[in-house]
RNA sequence: GGGCCUGUAGCUCAGCGGUUAGAGCUGGCCGCUCAUAACGGCUAGGUCGCGGGUUCGAAUCCUGCCAGGCCUACCA
C-alpha cells in the first residue's frame, strides 16, 4: 500500500482577483504534489477558497451582491487560474459547501466539550463603518467633540457577546512542541516569530461574531457566526472527510504539510495546533511559510497599480515556463524578484537553449541518421561513465534530496548543470564526425544521450509536466516509466524516436 | 516603538569562522556546425549595505546605524 502524502495550501481568500501569490504557492505545492507521486507516495492535495467573513460581506455589499454570488464568482476565478497552471489537485475546496460548515461545527463541538469554549462580552470603541473595534488610546477627537476612530469614523462604546477559546491553556504545551520538534515551522524566521509571541504569553481568543452572518453557525447559538480563522483552519479536516468518512480521515490525517504565506504563520502555527490539541486531534507534521514575490523589487499593490494577473503571464510566456520561473528564480521561504525580462532570460538560456535544444539536437539527430533508433552499443568509455554518474546524481539524488527540503531552486540548479554537462559531451564527442568514421561508436554516445535526456526530463517533469511529457513521448517512454523508480533502472537497451520538436520555444520580450 | 528576517559581481542568487569570495545570466574573445542564430572553451566583472569590536584569521560572530520585508504594539 502506498504510503500517503497529505498535501495542502492555505485555501485563498477571494475578495478579489487571484494574484501571482496565489498562483506562487499553489504551483509550488502541485510541483511538490507531483514530485511525490511520482516518488510512489499516494498524494492527497487539496486546495481551495476561504469565502466567510466581514471581508467578503463587504465587499459583495459595495458590489450590490449577495455574499454567495460573490464567493461563487471570485472562487471560479481561483479554480480558472489553477486549471489552466495544470495544478493537479484532488480537492478544490470551498468553506460554503454544507459538508464544511457540518465539519466546522463538529470540531466547534470537541472543542466545547473540552471545556475550551465560553461566553463573554467583547466590549469597546466600535465604529459601524469600519466594522471594527478600537482601543481608547487610537481614537481622536473631532471638531464636535466627538470621539474618532483613525479612520476618522465616529465611534460607540459598544458591548456584545462573543465566544471565547481557552487560547491560554496552551501556551506551555504550543512551547514545548517547538522545544521537541524544531522543524515543525519552517524556515527559523517563521518558526521565530512563532515563539517570540508564544513567549510573550497569550490572551483567549474571540472566535464568534454577532455583527454579520455570512458564516458557519455557532451551534447552539444562531445569532452568533464563527470568526473566520477557525473555520478556515478547519478545511483541512473537512477536505479528507471528517468528522465522518473515517477511513479517509485516518489514512491523511495527520497532515504531512501545510504550505502557507509568510503572513499568516500565526494562524497555522498557534490557533491550528491549539484548536487541533484543544479537539483531540493530532497535528499535521509540518508547516512551510514561503516568502512573497515583489513587482521589480515592489510590492504589487492596487494603489501602486502593479497588479500582476498571473493567467496573462501563462498564456503570455506558457505555463511550463510559468511554472519552471517561479521555482527556479527564488529561494522558497525567502522573498524574491522577478520581472518579464528575467521570465524571458531563464526561458531562453535554460528552458530554450541548454534543456530543450539538448533535446531536440540529438532526438533529432537520430531521427534523421539513425532512422529513430538506437542502441545501446560497445563498453562505455570514461566519458560516458562520468556522464551518467552526473546525471544520475543529478536526477536520483540532488534534484529529489533538495525538493524534499522544499529546496526547489537548488534542485534545479543541480538539474541544470547536469544539462550543461550533456551539452559539453555532445561537443565532445561529435556524433556527426563519429557518423562518417565510427558508426557504432556513435550509437554508443547517442544511446548515452538518450539515456540522459530520459533522466533529465523525467526528474524535472513535477515542474514542466506538459514540455517533459511531450519530451518522453517523442522518445516513446512508456506511460509506467516515468517515476523515480524507473529512474533508477537499467536504461532500456534500445531508443525509438518518433518525430521529435522543440518543446519550448524561444521568447520575445514584445510577444 | 518592539521582535524576526533580508541586504554578496550590471541582474538573479549560493556561500554563513579558515587556502587567491562562487554559479548562472549579461558583456568580450576563440572554437564547432548536430541543434530552437542554439552549443562548447576561455575571459572580464565584487569597498561581501555602512561604522565599530571579538579573533592568529570574518562576507561568515558581537554591536551601532541605514534600506526593504513580515509579525506585533494601549508612542498625541
Amino acid at each position: 500500500m502506498a504510503d500517503p502524502f497529505y498535501l495542502t495550501t492555505a485555501i485563498h481568500y477571494p475578495n478579489g482577483r487571484p494574484h501571482l501569490g496565489h498562483a506562487y504557492e499553489t504551483v509550488a505545492a502541485d510541483v511538490l504534489a507531483r514530485f511525490q507521486r511520482a516518488r510512489g507516495r499516494e498524494v492527497r492535495f487539496q486546495t481551495g477558497t476561504d469565502e466567510h467573513g466581514l471581508k467578503m460581506a463587504q465587499k459583495a455589499r459595495e458590489l450590490g451582491l449577495e455574499p454567495r454570488a460573490l464567493a461563487d464568482e471570485m472562487s471560479s476565478h481561483f479554480r480558472d487560474l489553477f486549471d489552466a497552471l495544470g495544478i493537479s489537485y484532488d480537492r478544490f475546496f470551498r468553506t460554503s459547501e454544507d459538508a464544511h460548515h457540518r465539519a466546522s461545527q463538529a470540531l466547534w463541538q470537541a472543542m466545547e466539550a473540552k471545556g475550551d469554549l465560553y461566553l463573554d462580552r467583547y466590549e469597546g470603541w466600535y465604529s459601524v463603518r469600519d466594522e471594527a473595534y478600537y482601543d481608547e488610546a487610537e481614537l481622536t477627537v473631532g471638531e464636535g467633540g466627538e470621539k474618532l476612530s483613525p479612520q476618522g469614523t465616529p465611534v460607540e462604546w459598544t458591548a456584545e457577546e462573543s465566544w471565547f477559546f481557552r487560547l491560554s491553556r496552551y501556551q506551555e504545551p504550543l512551547l514545548a512542541l517547538f522545544r521537541d520538534n524544531p522543524d515543525w515551522v519552517q524556515p527559523d524566521r517563521s518558526r521565530n516569530e512563532v515563539v517570540r509571541f508564544l513567549e510573550g504569553g497569550l490572551n483567549d481568543l474571540s472566535v464568534s461574531r454577532t455583527s454579520f452572518d455570512w458564516g458557519v453557525k455557532v451551534p447552539g447559538a444562531d445569532d452568533h457566526v464563527m470568526y473566520v480563522w477557525v473555520d478556515a483552519l478547519t478545511n483541512y479536516l473537512t477536505g479528507i472527510g471528517y468528522p465522518d468518512d473515517t477511513e479517509m480521515f485516518e489514512k491523511f490525517w495527520p497532515a504531512d504539510l501545510h504550505l502557507i504565506g509568510k503572513d499568516i504563520v500565526r494562524f497555522h502555527a498557534v490557533y491550528w495546533p491549539a484548536f487541533l490539541l484543544s479537539a483531540g486531534l493530532p497535528l499535521p507534521k509540518a508547516v512551510f511559510a514561503h516568502g512573497f514575490l515583489l513587482n521589480r523589487g515592489q510590492k504589487e499593490s492596487k494603489s501602486l497599480g502593479n497588479v500582476t494577473d498571473p493567467t496573462a503571464l501563462a498564456d503570455r510566456f506558457g505555463v511550463d515556463v510559468l511554472r519552471y520561473f517561479l521555482l527556479r528564480e527564488f529561494s522558497f521561504g525567502q522573498d524574491g524578484t522577478w520581472s518579464p525580462e528575467a521570465i524571458v532570460s531563464r526561458a531562453n538560456s535554460e528552458l530554450a537553449n541548454s534543456f530543450g535544444n539538448l533535446a531536440q539536437r540529438v532526438l533529432s539527430f537520430i531521427a534523421k541518421n539513425c532512422e529513430g533508433i538506437v542502441t545501446a552499443s560497445g563498453e562505455p568509455s570514461d566519458a560516458d561513465q562520468a556522464l551518467l554518474a552526473k546525471v544520475r546524481n543529478a536526477c536520483q539524488v540532488e534534484l529529489p534530496g533538495a525538493f524534499e527540503r522544499l529546496a526547489f531552486a537548488a534542485g534545479l540548479e543541480a538539474w541544470m548543470q547536469a544539462v550543461f554537462a550533456c551539452n559539453a559531451y555532445v561537443d565532445e564527442q561529435a556524433p556527426w564526425a563519429l557518423r562518417k568514421t565510427d558508426p557504432a561508436r556513435m550509437q554508443a554516445v547517442l544511446h548515452v544521450l538518450c539515456d540522459c535526456i530520459r533522466q533529465l526530463a523525467v526528474a524535472v517533469a513535477p515542474v514542466i509536466p506538459t514540455a517533459s511529457a511531450k519530451l518522453l513521448d517523442a522518445m516513446t517512454i512508456p506511460a509506467d516509466q516515468r517515476d523515480y523508480n524507473s529512474l533508477a533502472a537499467e536504461a532500456p537497451e534500445t531508443f525509438r524516436i518518433d518525430k521529435p520538436v522543440p518543446v519550448f520555444p524561444r521568447l520575445d520580450l514584445e510577444a
